[in-house]
DNA sequence: CGTTTTTGACCTGCGC
DNA sequence: GCGCAGGTCAAAAACG
């Protein structure tokens, strides 16, 4: 599956019929590369997404949400000159801890985190990516094996917020799986560090949801390619798919946020949580 | 019987 | 210091 036969020319997607959040991270691939490229000026990076087999599970049409304009306003990346009053104890800051603790679960993980915190170490955070799907189904099939850690409710919402962790020893990747308060049939999926093993399943796609969570080839990962302290947020839109996305893309920094707002290139709020974010988003989509 | 889910308790950080 | 909210633990239950 290294045909390299993708198409680098989509500035704007369409739709797809996926079958599940893989075939939409496949498809967006290629889109999202080449957003954040123009959002966050990247570098021309060697090895893009090219070895992302071609669609063959949906066609791709016209997407009206990613028309990404290279000389928008974007975001300002706002990396190193603001450095917003984010508070560097922002909720995101809180689940890190597993990084050093790798095992995550278990055992004394609990005094030890204590102690690692009472050395005052910030730990970096592991990168993040959000999905914004529209979907009935809670757990979305992405490849991997996922064992559900806890649940807690969300405050102002109904829908409780599910905790996974992936099953493959020594991988410390966790996912929530929250559905909107707004939009119930919007599922919030938040993937937070990397793989450091292949997928388990042969899913159509897979070799996206690779890139994407940037464990494949050698470190050439779609988050490989920012700074391991950033978090990333990916907000894809996806008409007419079995997951619907919402179109917004937030690059979370240490010291600040650019947002990305796929439908009308406006940078969309600051924000810590995926929900939000939410208010502003459905504002600006819902018709 | 091994694995996964459920769920209440616990921990931590933050705001007041 | 207290209460709240988010996140995690871990024992028990459920499942295959």
């Amino acid at each position: 599956m290294d045909d390299h036969h993708v198409e680098q020319k989509n500035t704007h997607l369409e739709e797809v019929s996926f079958t599940s959040l893989s075939d939409c991270l496949q498809s967006s691939l290629v889109m999202d590369y080449n957003s954040l490229e123009k959002v966050f000026k990247f570098p021309p990076y060697s090895s893009p997404f090219q070895p992302v087999s071609p669609c063959n599970m949906g066609h791709i049409v016209n997407n009206p949400y990613l028309n990404i304009n290279s000389n928008s306003p974007v975001v300002s990346s706002s990396s190193n000159e603001a450095e917003l009053k984010e508070n560097p104890n922002d909720k995101s800051d809180r689940m890190e801890d597993n990084e050093g603790d790798q095992h995550g679960v278990g055992e004394s993980s609990k005094q030890l985190t204590k102690q690692d915190k009472k050395k005052g170490e910030k730990k970096e955070r592991e990168a993040r990516v959000a999905f914004m799907t529209k979907s009935e189904i809670d757990h979305l099939e992405d490849g991997y094996r996922w064992r559900k850690y806890g649940q807690k409710a969300v405050k102002n919402s109904p829908y409780p917020r599910s905790y996974y962790r992936c099953t493959t020893q020594k991988c410390n990747v966790k996912k929530r799986v929250e559905r909107s308060f707004q939009d119930p049939s919007i599922v919030i999926t938040t993937y937070e560090g990397k793989h450091n093993h292949p997928i388990p399943s042969t899913l159509r796609g897979t070799v996206a949801a690779e890139h994407l969570l940037g464990h494949r080839g050698g470190g050439g990962g779609f988050l490989h390619s920012f700074p391991r302290h950033h978090q990333e947020f990916l907000m894809m839109k996806h008409p007419l798919a079995n997951y619907q996305s919402v179109g917004s893309m937030s690059y979370e920094h240490g010291h600040g946020t650019s947002s990305y707002n796929f439908n009308n290139n406006q940078p969309v709020v600051d924000y810590g949580l995926l929900q939000d974010i939410l208010p502003s988003m459905f504002s600006k989509h819902e018709s």
